[in-house]
DNA sequence: AGACGCTGTCATAGA
DNA sequence: TATCTATGACAGCGT
């Protein structure tokens, strides 16, 4: 919007320069000379009237910043219509432009006749955006047939350039005389353009910058300009922002190709050495980068080991702060229990040693490292045990057998010998636990298989009190059902040995140590139940993490909904400003037109309008007709759109 | 007593 | 084909 007020500000400005050489004296150099400054000083000059103004080359190099590094705004300016261009490229629609503007001047009978030809052969030549050498060229070229008259004015508006130097606008002069044909005879000298292709607003308005040179306006209507102009560098700040903040919106879901926009941004705006535009630009580019930095960092972690999980792009997607802090967490725990399977497996090789310690510790503070091992395969069922009932209620019929097999096992556990419980610590006390354990290594396993030696020989500590009083009821209560199972079934191995051991260890056990079918299915389920269950745990925590960042994502989605429709409100009031002060600047302009009676031109008679290939005319406000419904119709579409 | 969450287990699909 | 993993569904248990 901020972009369209400066396509309006622009047109207008140029409008007037060329009403200017055609002979009516629009003066804006007191509003140019706070906004525009050096392209009055540009355009000064005795020769000005054959010179185009740089103003649309510097726009198509470097966007003015070579030609007037030292204003600021006009560098912010230039720096926003890149930032059009750039948004034009993608497909994003114009902005229609509304401005009728008429050409006056003073055309004879026989020009007419004369320009007929020269119109067709400047036609050909292009759309008026010649060079000044091939201006000029032109201009020397036609000039002899005729070209000057159609610049020729009335002796009361005839302005010394205008006799040669407006023939850089032949081709607008001459769609000019096609079209007076087409109007009433009051309005005989008045030639505008025919045709306003939008699509070319930016050429042609280039184009018309070209006669800048050549008269600097005198009259003034600073306060208008002014205001628009201070509206426009205030609002241009507000576009750099909510450039930059649409694009941080955009990161979601874009986040690569959006960077790369930004980078080359970056480096297009760190190549200009000055303007403020670019300074803001950085600040907006410096704010992508800083976010972008955190989705690499939050990447680089992911990389770093958690890269496999696969919500944690979803995590990331939250704020920086908490996805940093639930990051470094998770890093840590990662770290914590890589320390404690390094550890743990030095501890396999203490077990006797700890055993010796730990038969000297009390057996309550083993019990409370037990419950304080989170060890969920051997204290899930630390409720009172009931295996027989609760197995033969949740098992499977497929189960069954075994449990038949096992039946009375309750009752064998008190018969069974603490061969098989030392035989925990001692038969697989070279497992690698910290391998086989770490099957999924996007979380991090229970606490319960980090500790397995630790574990063992506790079990085995705890194996003494069998021999007391209340020993069977702490064994009951603290070993698992398929530990007791295996118990029953004199199965030499704990259930962390045989969920964890490789399965080719595991299939030589089933082979060697000579087991009965009934012991080799028990061996078998304990495996795969072992195995299911981490594989639950596991499922559990991604599902909960999935919740997690899903609700983050809701929460800032939300945030950005309500911010875009804060900008969305903004964009709105300042388009309805800017309109306003475009429909002021409509009638200050038409009212310093004169027609060649020397009479203003009456602004509810006219419109300004500005085509898309920069071409300003005055229009007639078409009244209510027959013939001329359907332009009239336009027209007024087009008044209500810009309202 | 019912709701709720946690956990273990089973069945199943897919790798 | 066997094994492993992931996941939905179900049930038991504790709060």
């Amino acid at each position: 919007m901020q972009i369209a007020k400066k396509y309006f500000t622009e047109g207008l400005i140029q409008l007037t320069i060329l009403l200017s050489l055609i002979g009516v004296r629009v003066d804006i150099d007191s509003y140019l000379s706070g906004y525009y400054s050096p392209l009055i000083e540009i355009n000064l000059g005795p020769s000005s009237a054959y010179t185009q103004t740089p103003f649309h080359i510097s726009r198509d190099t470097l966007d003015g910043y070579s030609v007037h590094p030292k204003c600021p705004e006009l560098d912010h300016f230039f720096a926003s219509r890149r930032l059009l261009d750039e948004v034009r490229t993608l497909g994003s629609p114009r902005f229609p432009t509304q401005l009728n503007a008429w050409l006056v001047h003073q055309v004879s009978a026989s020009d007419k006749a004369d320009c007929g030809p020269s119109s067709s052969n400047n036609t050909d030549t292009g759309s008026g955006l010649e060079r000044p050498e091939d201006q000029a060229r032109d201009d020397s070229e036609h000039l002899p047939h005729g070209g000057h008259e159609v610049c020729q004015t009335t002796p009361e508006l005839g302005q010394g350039p205008c006799s040669s130097g407006a023939c850089g606008f032949l081709k607008e002069e001459n769609e000019v005389q096609v079209k007076e044909e087409e109007e009433p005879a009051a309005l005989a000298q008045l030639a505008h353009s025919s045709t306003l292709e939008q699509e070319s607003l930016l050429e042609g308005i280039a184009a018309l910058s070209d006669a800048a040179h050549h008269h600097p306006p005198t009259i003034d209507i600073e306060q208008h300009w002014s205001s628009l102009l201070s509206l426009s560098v205030t609002d241009l700040d507000d576009l750099d922002s909510l450039v930059a903040d649409t694009d941080i919106t955009s990161a979601i879901s874009q986040d690569v190709s959006l960077h790369d926009a930004m980078v080359t941004s970056a480096s297009i705006a760190a190549g200009r050495a000055e303007g403020r535009s670019a300074t803001q630009q950085h600040r907006g580019l410096f704010r992508q980068e800083s976010t972008g930095s955190l989705h690499s960092d939050a990447s680089a972690g992911m990389a770093l080991g958690l890269a496999s999980l696969p919500f944690a792009s979803v995590c990331n997607l939250t704020g920086n702060v908490s996805s940093h802090s639930a990051l470094g967490g998770c890093l840590d725990e990662a770290v914590f229990d890589q320390i404690n399977q390094l550890g743990l497996e030095g501890l396999d090789t203490i077990d006797t040693q700890l055993m010796g310690c730990l038969q000297n510790i009390d057996p309550q503070v083993l019990e409370d490292l037990d419950s304080d091992s989170g060890l969920s395969l051997e204290s899930s069922s630390g409720g009172p045990v009931s295996p027989g009932s609760s197995e033969m209620s949740s098992s499977s019929s497929s189960y069954c057998e075994d449990e038949c097999g096992a039946t009375g096992y309750s009752s064998e556990v008190d018969s069974v010998p603490s061969k098989g419980i030392m035989d925990y610590t001692t038969t697989w006390s070279s497992v690698d636990l910290s391998e086989n354990v770490w099957h999924d290594h996007r979380y991090s396993s229970p606490p319960f298989f980090n500790q397995p030696s630790v574990t063992l020989p506790h079990k085995g500590i705890k194996e003494e009190p069998l021999s007391d009083d209340d020993g069977p009821k702490l064994e009951e209560r603290d070993l698992s059902r398929d530990e007791l199972r295996a118990r029953a079934m004199c199965i030499p191995f704990s259930v962390l040995q045989i969920v964890n051991m490789p399965v080719e260890e595991f299939l030589e056990v089933l082979d060697g140590h000579g087991f009965s079918p009934e012991q080799v299915a028990l061996l078998r389920d304990i495996r795969r139940r072992g195995k299911n269950k981490l594989a639950a745990q596991n499922c559990r925590k991604r599902k909960l993490d999935a919740i997690t960042g899903l609700q983050e994502e809701v929460e800032r989605l939300q945030a950005q909904r309500d911010r875009l429709l804060r900008e969305k409100q903004l964009t709105a009031k300042t388009m309805g400003a800017v309109g306003q002060q475009i429909e002021q600047l409509t009638r200050d302009v038409l009212a310093r037109l004169r027609d060649d009676s020397g009479q203003p031109l009456n602004p509810e008679r006219f419109t300004l309008q500005c085509g898309a290939n920069g071409r300003v005319v005055v229009q007639p406000v078409r009244r209510p007709a027959v013939s001329t419904s359907t332009g009239n119709k336009t027209d007024k579409r087009k008044k209500e759109k810009k309202q």
